[in-house]
DNA sequence: AACCTTAATTAGGATATGCTAATATTATAC
DNA sequence: GTATAATATTAGCATATCCTAATTAAGGTT
């Protein structure tokens, strides 16, 4: 069995993977909030292992090998299936869940997640609307854009929320940006600037900055 | 914070100690699975600790101080609840939890037991009928007996039962010596010899020899 | 009192994971 | 194309936890 230390680098590797195509010393290191010599010396482990769960090339970063990205979406399945669980049966707010669901992760049985997975209905999305991968890590195709991408005049309807910070999170559940709600953005600022957008759950207006519109997917079948 | 293995021993310590007063070095060992150096090197660390969780006496043995009980008790409470949320919510039956609750125990947040606690409406006892202690550590006094000690023709409730091997809770369950269930004492073998018991639920006979007996206990507020 | 048995500790190592400081490599900038 | 900045690796160390083998202490026996 994976340690807790090994799956964490997992999910890591995983994402940034999935952004640039490439995990390289010091991205993992920023992401894990660890010095980068852990790195090397943890990707060296990894590529290791029998079988490898990543291959590594010094100075460029690592990859997922098949075997390393089907554990990476049982970790991330679990941490889903964890994040909904506290919503929906523990009543969390959707900034509440991340710390919790990062320890439980690794704490959980095969059995534990077919029941979790069962009595939540076989969710496929975690409360910010991420993917749940199913049992056999798959994951659906989903079409989206970021908010960002609107523009003035245009509406959508709010199908999943990148933010990581809490802060972030509590701010956007707080002016009626949550998952399922239709944003009309009602103008979008030049030179990179705001977007003022409307929420029909507050039937407020809020200006919002590109670091976060960008973050904000709306669904791209309009 | 204390890590998993701290608070491990810290409950096999509880144990030994609530059992014979000490918790000795080859007790610990054996209870945990270890080998004895690994235990006088923890027993140390744990009584240097600030502040101290043990107090630790060379080739005698250890004895939690008021903060390793307040810890102990705290982690037996998140062991216990987990087992009922297990139960309760997961449909686990009693001797498939023990586990799963060994390691979610070490990856509770004050927040998710509170939510857990909340959700289970308090409850006092564990699928095993073991105490729960409330959020103080405080834990009821309650009056029992092990049914070993009732004579032929008595009968009483089962209140708790002490078996830690899965496979005995399972045997029990499957004859119908499930907690609150009505057992009456139909015969008593000699030469500390089997009992025969008649349980109301099954409404069937078994014999059960003195290592389950002392196992199993019964209301004594006959 | 010397002896033996059992239990516990000490010695010496291993593994997993992290850190800082020093060094090496790669990429960028003139 | 060399100088510089940025990244990454190596070296050297630390902590937590476990192990086996060797030694020591405690307690009971003759
Ligand atoms: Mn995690
Ligand atoms: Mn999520
Ligand atoms: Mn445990
Ligand atoms: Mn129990």
């Amino acid at each position: 069995m994976l340690t807790s230390s090994v799956e964490n680098y997992l999910k890591a590797i995983y994402y940034l993977q999935h952004e640039s195509g490439w995990a390289n010393t010091s991205a993992i290191a920023d992401h894990m909030t660890v010095a980068n010599p852990s790195v090397t010396m943890m990707l060296k482990r990894m590529a290791a292992m029998q079988p490898p769960l990543i291959s590594y090339t010094p100075y460029e970063g690592a990859r997922l090998t098949p075997a390393g990205e089907k554990q990476a979406l049982e970790v991330i399945r679990v941490h889903r299936l964890m994040e909904t669980f506290l919503v929906r049966v523990l009543g969390y707010t959707w900034d509440e869940v991340h710390a919790d669901a990062d320890r439980l992760e690794h704490a959980s049985s095969p059995l534990l997640i077919e029941r979790i997975s069962a009595l939540l209905g076989d969710p496929v999305r975690d409360p910010h609307g991420e993917d749940i991968p199913d049992r056999n890590g798959l994951l659906p195709n989903r079409s989206e854009l970021p908010l960002t991408n609107l523009i003035a005049g245009q509406s959508g309807r709010i199908t999943r929320v990148a933010a990581d910070r809490p802060e972030i999170l509590r701010y956007l559940g707080e002016i009626g940006l949550n998952l399922d709600v239709t944003v009309e953005v009602l103008e979008k600022a030049p030179f990179e600037g705001p977007l003022t957008v409307h929420s029909s759950e507050s039937g407020s207006d809020h200006a919002l900055g590109r670091e976060i519109t960008n973050r904000i997917f709306i669904d791209a079948a309009h």
